[in-house]
Order: C-alpha cells, then sequence, then structure tokens
DNA sequence: CGCTTCCTTGAGTAAATTCAAGACTTGTGG
DNA sequence: CCACAAGTCTTGAATTTACTCAAGGAAGCG
C-alpha cells in the first residue's frame, strides 16, 4: 500500500504551522481548519495526482518532498516546482490539476477537500489573503527558474539548485543537527528540474566535488565545504536572485 | 519625452474592462477605482521600472506590449513575462519591484497608487480576487514557460511562441480585421524571451517560412498559412499547453 | 544621402546530449 | 551469507544543437 490515512496532530502542534495556508489564522479559524483536515501519507515515488485529475482536495506538505512536473506527448519532462514542507498543493476556482503531482521522498500532506475549503476561502480573509502571498511567492520562485533555465549554464544551473536545497532545509528547524543536507531526489529528477540530462548532472556534481566546494557521504547525501564557491557558481549577484 | 499623462477614459468604456483586475466590480467599486486611477503613457522602447524601483504604484496594461525581464551581472537577460492589454504589473505587498519593465511598443497603462490600491484590496473581495485569479493564470503560464525553456527546441520554441502570439491577440477585437498579426518585439526580444540568441530566432523564423507555415509582410508582420502545421510544430499535444 | 539599428546568412566552435559500457547499492531469494 | 537482479550512478566517446563570430543587406530616420 503506497497511500495511507495517517493518525491526526493538532494544528497547533504543526512543524508547518506558521508557514503553511494557516499561518494567519487565529484560534478560531484554526479550530474550523481542524474539522475538515485529513492527514494522507504517501510512499516515496508513488504518484499523488495525474494531470487531469480531478482536485478533489487541495494539501499543504507537512513533510517530505513532492514534485510538481509537466510530460510532452514524446516522453520529455520537466519539473515545475519542488514541493517542500509549508509548500500548497491545488488550485482554488478548478477542479483539474495541470500537473503530475509525485511524491520524492515519504510524504504526509494535510488535505482539505476543495469544496469546503474555496467556501472558507470566502468567509476567512486571513486564509485568502495568506493564499494570495504563497501563489505570489510561487510566482516569483518560477521566474528565477525560468531565468535558470533559459540563460544559465549546466554548473550554474547545478549549483543554483544546491543552493536553494541550502536554503531551503536551514530555514526549516535542522539547524544544529547533522551538517550533511540531504538531495531529496534522484539524478534524473533534478535533471528534470534543471532543464539538464542526467549525465550532466552527474558530470557537474563530480566537478563541484573535484573543485572542493561539495563532498558526498553517500549519494543522497551532501555537504556544503566552500559556500563562497558554491554561491559565486551560480551566476547570481551577492545578494540579488532569491529563489525563495 | 518619453513618458507622459493621457486624458482620462471612462472605465465603463475601457477596452480592458472585463478583463483586467477591476473585471468582477459593480458600478459602485468601479467609480471608487475610477477617482484613483491615472493614465500614464511611453514610448516603445522606454524603461517603465527597474528592478529595485520603488513601487508607487501597480498598473493595468490598457494597449500595447511591455516586457518583464531579469538581467544577470554580466548582461544575459531572460524575459519572464510579455504583458499585454489586462494584463497586471506590481505586486501588491512588496515596495520594490523585482524585474525589469520596459515599453516593447507605445503603452498606454492604468496606474493606481499602491498603498490606496492596497487598501482597496482588503475592503473590495471582488478585486482581491480577481487579482488571486491573475496571478493563478501567471502562474500556469510561467510554468508553461517552463516546459518550453527547459525541454524545447529552438523551432519548437518559435511555434510555441507564434501560436501564443496568435491564440492571445484573437482574444482581442481583432477578429475580422487583417488577418495579419503584429510581431510585437524585435528578433532579440524574441531570443531573450524564448532562451535563444537572435540568430537562431532569424533562422528558424526563415525556416518556418521556408516551410510554407509562415509569411511576412514585413519584419514586423506575419501571416499564418498553416496552423496545423504550426500546432504541430509547438510540440505540445493537441488539447493542453494552454499558455494564456 | 548617410547613419544607425535591425535582421539575415554563413562558417566554425562549444556545450550539452546521445549512446554505450561498466560500477556501485540495495534488496531478494537461495 | 552469498549470488544475483534491478535500479541508480559514473565515465568515456561521438554527435548534435544551438552559439559565437563575422560580414553584409534591408529598413528607418535625421
Amino acid at each position: 500500500m503506497n497511500v495511507s490515512f495517517t493518525a491526526h496532530i493538532k494544528c497547533s502542534e504543526c512543524p508547518i504551522r506558521h508557514r503553511a495556508v494557516c499561518a494567519r489564522c487565529d484560534d478560531d479559524e484554526l479550530q474550523t481548519l481542524e474539522a475538515i483536515k485529513i492527514y494522507r501519507s504517501f510512499e516515496a515515488g508513488s504518484p499523488i495526482l495525474w494531470r487531469g485529475d480531478e482536485l478533489k482536495y487541495v494539501a499543504s506538505v507537512v513533510n517530505g518532498v513532492a514534485t510538481l512536473g509537466k510530460t510532452m506527448e514524446d516522453g520529455r519532462t520537466q519539473m515545475v516546482g519542488l514541493l517542500l514542507p509549508s509548500d500548497f498543493i491545488g488550485r482554488p476556482g478548478r477542479n483539474e490539476i495541470e500537473f503530475d503531482v509525485v511524491a520524492a521522498t515519504d510524504v504526509t500532506l494535510c488535505c482539505f477537500e476543495r469544496r469546503p475549503f474555496e467556501r472558507l476561502i470566502e468567509t476567512t480573509p486571513h486564509i485568502a489573503q495568506r493564499l494570495m502571498e504563497i501563489a505570489l511567492d510561487e510566482l516569483d520562485a518560477a521566474r528565477d527558474w525560468m531565468l535558470l533555465l533559459g540563460r544559465k549554464t549546466a554548473r550554474e544551473k547545478i549549483a543554483t539548485f544546491i543552493e536553494m536545497l541550502v536554503r531551503r532545509q536551514n530555514i526549516q528547524g535542522l539547524d544544529g543537527a547533522s551538517p550533511d543536507l540531504a538531495l531529496p531526489l534522484t539524478r534524473e529528477e533534478v535533471a528534470n528540474y534543471l532543464g539538464l540530462t542526467l549525465e550532466t548532472v552527474s558530470r557537474q556534481l563530480t566537478s563541484l566535488k573535484n573543485d572542493g566546494v561539495l563532498t558526498f557521504t553517500d549519494r543522497r547525501h551532501f555537504e556544503v565545504k566552500d559556500i563562497a564557491a558554491l554561491q559565486e557558481a551560480t551566476g547570481d549577484d551577492a545578494d540579488g536572485g532569491v529563489i525563495f
């Protein structure tokens, strides 16, 4: 079984309480959400939604990593988003999903039935506002990614991706823990995210390793040895180009 | 002078009345907007906003075409959006713009001071909802463009771009008028939009012309001779992949 | 008319892809 | 515990696509 329902966690103890769509909600509003939410878990590798599926639920990622992708007729695929904890899945006012959503690691979602959630948006400005903010943040991220896809070299793409992982994993409560970071995707998935082939991804990672920028503890875990060199290799200027 | 103020047009007679941020407003709400809007015009080629500028105004494009782009330190640029009539410029809740906005043709904007507009959003759900919808549409468009930038060939990119122009110019009131369409960008601008060089754009346009898909009346005007072949050349499947 | 800008076309090059082979990991069953 | 298979990753060689560099032609503007 690759989908399962999971024990209820209280919103007030939820690890994404202050970043997800519920971030601005007060206790009363949280109570309402609490009543209509369901947790669902997916195993690494299993599909969460396929393009064209009816959107019965919208959801927040509670933990794990999911990918949002498009596929062409001939099989070429492009990932258009990486969904980390607190990211939102689904679009209010649409009843079909436009993308394939796949669990890259084991994933737990906090799901709300779409219809009741849509009604909630209309009556709860705190949710509508936060959703707006999330949509606009994603739009900014998508546009930064367009620069990456259209103009960056393979090495710059990889460096930018790694740097984004560092930044986003640091935001989460992992500070002070082990200094090594998880690479939540296979080489092929990274390639699909960056508009490259898996061989190019492999070569560029090896190259960053040889240049002393990264070390790998195993294929899915690495450590950044030279953050300045990594930053330099992204092609972004020092301050700008923030992805998330 | 490349910026000028323009005579006031009544909202009720505005060509973008039913597609812009004001689309859902009733007469009363329109009245409020009417009071705080200002038209501004820009000549082709002149900058509207630079990255880092203070966002004093948000605006809708009334007519003309503007481009939204990012520039890297070394001068590489990537266009991340094409702003056609009814498109929205600016992000409520941000006081700096993240992109360069440039008038590609002569452009007229319907501008609202940002602060009063932000207050309006909070009191006028019709505007907030429409803005949300616009943001989500742009996000979908950005993600479709990511597929283009990451995975499509030069020919597919050009075909997709042309097809998008056809679709978007048909939405506007031009049906039945002249069958030839405007190419609102230079070859270099098209290249920046598609993640190509201007030479590649030129070669691919020539190739589509030689294949009988397009004819050019002059460099900025063309006619689609074989819409099926154009569609085929985009690499998208028949129904899906809608860009706007 | 001459200047500038924009566009086209050609030839050579470079970056990333494709194709191919083999190595490392992980899990399963003997 | 080992052998084997499947999946994943690395590395090399050849190829391809789009880029760079270069020259010249058309269009627009003073």
